[in-house]
DNA sequence: CTCAAGGTAAGACGTGCGTCGTACCTTGGG
DNA sequence: CCCAAGGTACGACGCACGTCTTACCTTGAG
């Protein structure tokens, strides 16, 4: 397993933490869009085009990182993020299900 | 509807409050215990034995009740509280779950 | 009636978190 | 080779949150 640096591994994937992490709306969205995207689906940091520095961006990709949500992986010039849609079903099943819930409600607000 | 104060009607409930108040591990608890009871279970605030003083007590009970997951009614002397179970499961599905799964964890611990 | 018990309100305090700017590193493209 | 682009590290700042103490209100019990 290579390059696990602040990947906790499935089973130490705490609650509080992945709570924590889905209380900001931003990281919220960001793993809404990775959950409604394609499975295996990676995308850079900066793809998500967050409203906030790049600073602020590594900040908040950490937080989903070490809460477990999401994986990133070198990829030469940039940092790949994957959702770890497979570990978070396992441990949290529906968890993700909520998330894209919400996505549909911002939608049909029309 | 009587007595409504600071109590979110069901479509009114927000993701994000309720995320924000279930990272709390105190309120997390207090949900826990309500969920694993049975449905209806009305109980004091006190009757948590949270480690933290009144004021605190009455503080997260206050969050946990604008979120719209706890329901809280006078009666007489003390005021009781209730899982509001059925908007919860309506609104955010598979939710609940997830907390008493976590007990389970606690528990299983040994 | 009187009082203890349960809750609340208001204010204070420390810590954590979201945010930023700046400096720096790495790497693919020209 | 060189540089722009993508990220990170570090430090700073402000605000929100969890906590407490104190004071106060309400109500059932004796």
């Amino acid at each position: 397993m290579p390059d696990d640096e602040g990947h906790p591994a499935p089973e130490e994937i705490e609650l509080g933490r992945v709570l924590s992490a889905l209380a900001d709306p931003l990281r919220r969205r960001v793993v809404r869009e990775l959950a409604t995207g394609p499975d295996g689906e990676a995308r850079t940091c900066s793809s998500f085009a967050l409203p906030v520095s790049k600073a602020t961006v590594t900040h908040h990709f950490r937080t989903l990182r070490e809460a477990g949500l999401v994986r990133q992986v070198d990829r030469g010039n940039s940092r790949m993020a994957t959702l770890r849609r497979a570990d978070i079903e396992q441990r949290f099943p529906g968890l993700l299900a909520l998330l894209t819930a919400e996505a549909a409600e911002v939608t049909e607000q029309a």
